[in-house]
DNA sequence: ATCCTTTTCACCTAAGTGTGAAAA
DNA sequence: GGTTTTCACACTTAGGTGAAAAGG
């Protein structure tokens, strides 16, 4: 697995958030991450089966406040008692290499929640707290259990990957208004709440081109 | 452009749709075609830029009515007068053959109506008359406009392909019940109309699944 | 009791979908 | 009188609002 890579096709999007200070909406019934962590691999087995594993960990031991007359985080004390972590299968888990290699795998589905007593699945974490979500690529043997639980490892079974620019704070409410901002302008889910005069334009929904002139397609092939 | 190929990625879908007698809701201010036309090419030269175009043709000269009592579509008499056809670029072309051959062409944004003023570009079909939509890949030339008008096509720039499979009569509300009730099942807009215990289960939306067990990730891997 | 911070919740936007009664 | 079309409505998921509630 030495030469396996793994890239962060959301990149850009990642980078505009952290230059503010990325906050992630947590809620008792969970809410999505925006932006989507979408990754893809290469330097992989084509016939080889892969799972791919998402996790999120606490980057320090530290609370965090958001100071408004300086418009900054500050350390707020010490971290609340660690949640449990959960690692998260991609649900189309096992890839082939060849597929992983052509395709991003894409963590849209995934919620984050404050709700300690979720059964629902969705990550628990602590709200003014700082997080780095993980990427990880297990090698499927013939035992390894797609759903179910692993027991061990071999240290040449997987590889964990963290793209730095995707540290966030988790919240229960936007502190930075330009985060709000941000937030509005990117994600095709909050369009109501855009201005009329659109500044940025992230969402690649391209109205369907017309041709005004019919083409003459004369020959059918039928596949 | 003799060894291109072309499939529909959501055949299955079609094939139930396609037993049943599929019918498309085409409504004023347009409606969205369900199933989408999902499709991937192989034999392309990787190099070679392409758009693709997808337009949809009358299948007779015919009106039809359906028959309650005998819950089949019957002739009604000949068609009403045919509308102008209109070829639709993919709104991501053009595509270099790399790309087609790696992903798959949804045109699930296109919108059907019987609005014969419509000047927001969708398609325009006549209620009560059978179509089949068609997928046109189309050889780029430095002079070929993405967007604008094409003047003339030489013969080996394009190949046209058909599904049968994809065939319907528009309606301007459902006739057969069988087909609302296989849409609100397989439609993942329309779940709102779902009974509580579903029968079919079409949408690929799976739960995320989590393991309860955590596993060791030790070597932390920045990329 | 006061004050400040954090969380919750009912509410509205948005697009896509079928309903069912009314209008053609 | 029967068939076809329209339209206001309700439902789903996802997202931010802003006032009220909860915490400390």
């Amino acid at each position: 697995m030495e030469h396996v890579h793994c890239r962060l096709e959301t990149k850009d999007l990642w980078d505009k958030f952290h230059d503010l200070g990325t906050e992630m909406i947590i809620t008792k019934t969970g809410r999505r991450m925006f932006p989507t962590l979408r990754v893809s691999f290469s330097g992989l087995d084509p016939d080889q089966k892969y799972l791919v594993l998402m996790d999120i960990i606490p980057v320090d031991n530290k609370r965090y406040r958001y100071a408004y007359h300086r418009s900054s985080w500050l350390v707020a004390g010490k971290a609340d008692p660690p949640l449990p972590n959960r690692y998260h299968v991609h649900p189309d888990s096992p890839f082939t290499g060849d597929q992983l290699q052509k395709q991003t795998v894409s963590f849209e589905k995934l919620k984050l929640t404050n709700n300690m007593m979720d059964k629902t699945g969705h990550v628990i974490l602590n709200s003014m707290h700082k997080y780095q979500p993980r990427i990880h690529i297990v090698k499927k043997k013939e035992s390894t259990p797609c759903q179910g639980s692993f027991t061990s490892l071999d240290a040449e079974e997987y590889r964990t990957f963290v793209f730095p620019e995707s540290v966030f704070i988790a919240v229960t409410a936007y502190q930075n208004q330009l985060i709000t901002k941000l937030k509005i302008d990117s994600n095709p889910f909050a369009k109501g709440f855009r201005d009329s005069t659109r500044l940025t334009d992230f969402d690649s929904e391209g109205q369907l081109f017309r041709l005004t002139f019919p083409l003459i397609f004369d020959r059918i092939f039928y596949d």
